[in-house]
This record gives C-alpha cells, structure tokens and sequence, in this order.
DNA sequence: CATGAATGAGACTTCATTCAT
DNA sequence: GATGAATGAAGTCTCATTCAT
C-alpha cells in the first residue's frame, strides 16, 4: 500500500517530466512545471528523487527499455533475415511521421545535458550500444554481423537528418542505403 | 582597422559566446558568463544585439560560412571524383580527434533551442542544405548525382554517432559505407 | 497565531508594497525595493506572488477594504441624513491634511498601470462604484438618490483636485456643492 | 536654416514624446521608444533635451497651450454668459468620446511623476489654475466669480471620473451640476 | 515521512545618460 | 555640433534545492 503510494508520486513525476523533457527538452523544462503538471508538490518531489538529473536518470531507463521493445517488436515483422533489418527502418518512417514525435530521445539529450553529467551519457551510450547488438543479432543469421555498426549509423543518421529537416525523406534514405549494404 | 575598432565589441561578444555555445550548449550558457569572459559590460551586449538569440544567429552564420569553407576545401584535396567525396569523411576523421572538438555545432542545437525559434531551425536547414548540395555538386561529375542525400545521411550519421560514444569508428564506418555506394 | 505566521511574509510584502506604491506610485516602485525595505528575499517574494501585478491587486483589495470602511464610518457621524452626506466630506478635509496623504490610492493608479492592466482597471472601477452606492444609500432615505453620481463626481474632483494643488479648498468646495445640492 | 533643423529635431522629439507620454504615460515610455518612433538618435536627443523631464516640461508647455486655446474657443460657443460655461462641458462631453482620448493630459500626470519632480507639478499647477481663471472670467459678467473653482471641481471631476470609468455619464453629471449652480 | 515556506544565485532585458570622436 | 558606442544601475522573474515543522 504505502509503496504503491510512494511509487505511484514516483511514477507521477516520471510521467510527467518525461513529456515534459521530451517535448521541450531537458534543460528548457523546470522542476516548477514539472510539479504543477504533475500535480506532486515540491517537497515531495524532493523525497522522491535527490535532484532533477535523478529524473532524468528513470527517464531514460523507462524510455530506453520502451525503445528497446519497440525496436525488436519491429524487427521480428520482417518475413525473412534482410526483411528483419529493414523493418526497423519501416518502423522509423512510420515513428516520425507520427504526432507527437520530435526526435530520438536520447540524441536530443546528448548535446543538451551540462558538460559533467556522465552518468546520462554512459545511459545514453548504453542505450545506443542496445541498437547497436540488435543489428548485429540480426544480421548474424546472414553472416554480415561486421555490418551492424554501419547499418547503425544509417540508424542514427536518418534520425538526426529527420529532426533537422522534419522530413520523411532521411529515414528513406537511410533505408535504401541499408537495403544496398545487406543485399 | 576602422572596422575592426568598430565592431570590436560585437565580434568580441560573437567569438566569446560562440565559444561558450560550442562547448557548453546555448541554454547551458548565460549573458552573464558572456560579459565576464567577453570584458563586455551587459548594456553594451546589448546595445550591439538586441536578443541573446541575436548572438546565437550570428554565431550560426559565422561558424556556418566557416564550415562551408572548410569542407569544400576538404573535399578539393581528394585526387578525383571519388577521392573528393570520402576526403570529406577524412577531414571528419581528423576534425573529431581534435582536442576541442564537441560534435557539430548545428546538431547540437537542434534539440536544445527553445520551439518557438523557428528562425534557428531555418538557419540550421539553410547550414545543412548547403552540406547537401555539396555533395550533389562533389557527385555530380560521377553522374550519381541521385546519391547526394544518402552521403549526407552519412554525413550526419557520423557526426551524432561520434557525438554519442566519443570515438573515432562511426566516421569510419560512414566513410566505408560511402566508398561503397558511389564505387 | 499561527495564520500570523504562516501569512506573515506575505502580508509583510503587500505592507511594504502597499506604502511604496501609494507614497510613489506603482511604476516608480521595483521589486528590489520592496525586498530591500520588507526584509524579504526575492524568490520568497516571488513564492508568496507570482508577479508585480499580483502584489498590486492585493494592495487594492486591503485598501479599499480599509477605504470602504471609513468612508462608511465617517458617514455615520452624520447627524441626519443631509448630515451622513456631508459627513463623507467633513472625512475628507481630515483625511487630506494627514502628514501621510498622497492623494486618492485608487485614482493615483488610474494613469500609471500599463495599457493591458484591466484586472487592475476593474478592480479601481469596482472600489469607485462602492463609493456611487455608499452616496446612494446615504441619499435614499431623503428620496434623492438619483442625485448620488453627481456627490460622487464632487468627491472625485475634491480629491483630484487636492492632489493637484496640495491644498484643501477644493476639497471645502465639493462639500459646499453638494450642501446645495442635497439642501 | 540651422535653426529650422535644430528645432525640427526638437519638435519631432516633443512630438513623439507627446504622443507616447499621452497614450502610455510618462514613466512606461522609455527613451528607447522615443528615438525609434521620431527617427531622432539618441545622442541628438540629449543634445535637444539635457533630460527626459525636460521633454515632459516642453510637452506639458505645448499641450497646455493647446488646451488653454481649445477650452477658450469652447467657451465662446456658448450663446449667453451661462451658456459659455456649459459650453466648456458641451466640449468635454465631446472630448471624450473621441477616439484617441485617454484622459486629462495633466491629470494623467500628476501620480505618475517621481516625487521630487517639482517643477513639472509647478507646471501642472499654473496649467490648472489657468482652467480656474477661465471659469473666474466666464462667470464674472455674471457676478458670480465666486463660483469659480466650484465649476473647476466639477471640471476635474468630470475629467478623473470619465478616465476612472471610461463612460460619459461623468461629464453629464458635471454638466448638470453647473447648470443647477449658475442658474 | 510529507510538506509549506523559504532561499541564494542567476536568468534575460531595459533604464536614462555620457563619452570620445 | 552631431553621433555611434558605451555604461552602471536597475528592471522583473525563475532556477534547482533545502529547511523547519
């Protein structure tokens, strides 16, 4: 009972700071919005996490382990070993035209974050490491595991390229380039 | 001379906040840590741009002509048509080795400024398009002209990749890539 | 007691505020000032209001609670009803030669706040319309209330007036016009 | 020549001035808005006016000579020695309801000055006792010159009323006062 | 343990004025 | 004498965090 309480404020305020940071980024969003959006008071928020980088920290493991599903959910749509890869990028073109979509999470933070944050770049740096093995796991079964960091930049590149430009054709390319490479 | 007294002041803004931007991020840094390093008192900042905004423009055209200039240089010391494209990449591999390098200044924008900047986000495609032409203007003589936008998703693959994990592979893996595409 | 405490810092802000805006006007007195002379810290100030404005709206509100009491009390020393009229003017030539008296809190205002400070405006036009119907009230029981406009535009020129000749006739010759008037 | 540009410059300041003391106040119009809105720079403003009061003291000159001559031309209008006093508030009624009206001029003023503007309450003053005089000489033919500054409070009640509410019913009400008292 | 109140430091911007040419 | 550049002081408001109850 107390615990679902306590967890339940916990959750609140990830939640909340979550949109928060994503939308309007990390540094551009303050523990005042975050407290009237969310409804905790300041001082319980306070008890909650230690200080607004702890937040961050659930953020992004909560929305790393989101990613991480999402990703291999749409790998396995693939029909065969090829098809498995390039569905990740038919996810990608189908993530940024959504509503609500305003870039990769993570690469938002990553220039965002204050010169010392380490622990949020080694989250980061972990997080991406995950993509980074999830292309190699599927390209194995081909044999063309070398190619998993390649196809990883293609990953990231049309991520940042659709953020910049806010244009679907980036994640195309991406795609086309990763179908050349594993063909 | 008569120019360089008169804009002293504002250059001397410019080059101080460009610096502190590059490094630290433009929310990270404040008017006032620009007047303490600059010399500039604040109402002279202010006399010379009307917005901290104002500073972030400038610093985008300047660093912007300045990127220009050296990636056309770049690419000009590749021996042929190939050879210009993946120099491009050689110079990214050198360019992130050095000591103050901090990633690419537009990307490490992009997620930081506030929404409603549209003018930022303007400028930054304006930056970024010019990149794109380039390399349509490097294809061009190959006639794969069609291959511009897949060696800038590159482009920019490497760079926030590089950013993300602080190491030199993901330059290298986009320069294979590119080797391969246009061979 | 313990509402004492709990409001004491914000009732010590609007204390403050409160003499500062009516001795020299709402516009000519800065935050910095009011912390300076109340004691209170700038971001307390700023917990207790969320701007300026706020701290103005809450001077309004006491004052003219203050006012609206006296000018009632004043009436009823009145000894009939000609006399509750004039009672109010008798009030004022007191009230106008106090050590303290800057003039009219509420008309003082009228021409300083900003063009879009209508809560501000409506809260001035309220106190004033208490003022028509305390003269309303006062005239009823004669059977001349439609006369209560007319005391109040007296009342208002007597203070107007004083305020611009720092003298007390014209507030001696609202109060004739109006004997005549209600005679 | 010289002087024409000298006070070109001079009564393009007053101009803007007058118009942005009138329509904002005195202490909400900064200089900033002054230079940009007349075109004047700076520099060449303080070489025209030592300060800011004194383009208030110039402005409070010409609009008081303004007004002085309007009120006098009102008077005449009226058709007998009663008619030229409620002429003056047939033009008032009329004043009012114009469009760009915001009030008294003077009164506007008058809380809006920092406290140790002395002359420009002087100023303020010698204006209104013109108004006083007016009325002195308006009603003498009558012999009612004892009159006067009753007529001169209904004037500025009429006046800090209509500003108050931003309705005419306060200048009727005057109007109808003078009426009963001069009758 | 939950919380209302408080905080020091700093955010960006504007003020009226003066100085050096 | 006109002016572009510079200025110190002050403007309102927000930051992430902590303390006393």
């Amino acid at each position: 009972m107390r615990n679902e309480r306590k967890n339940g404020v916990r959750q609140a305020i990830v939640d909340t700071a979550s949109r928060l940071f994503y939308k309007q980024g990390y540094v551009n969003t303050g523990i005042n919005q975050i407290i009237a959006e969310s409804g905790v008071v300041k001082s319980t928020l306070y008890t909650a996490f230690r200080t607004k980088e702890d937040i961050l920290m659930e953020y992004l493991v909560q929305s790393g382990a989101a990613t991480d599903a999402a990703l291999k959910l749409a790998a396995e749509k693939g029909k065969d070993d090829k098809g498995k890869v390039l569905a990740v990028f038919d996810y990608l073109i189908d993530l940024v035209q959504e509503k609500e979509f305003y870039g990769c999470n993570f690469l938002n933070l990553i220039s965002e974050i204050p010169t010392d944050a380490e622990r949020v770049i080694k989250q980061i740096q972990k997080q991406k490491n995950g993509v980074r093995k999830l292309f190699a796991s599927l390209l194995e079964p081909m044999g063309k595991e070398e190619l998993a960091d390649e196809i990883y930049i293609l990953f990231e590149g049309a991520l940042i390229a659709n953020k910049v430009h806010n244009k679907v054709w980036p994640v195309d390319a991406a795609k086309k380039i990763a179908a050349k490479l594993i063909s």
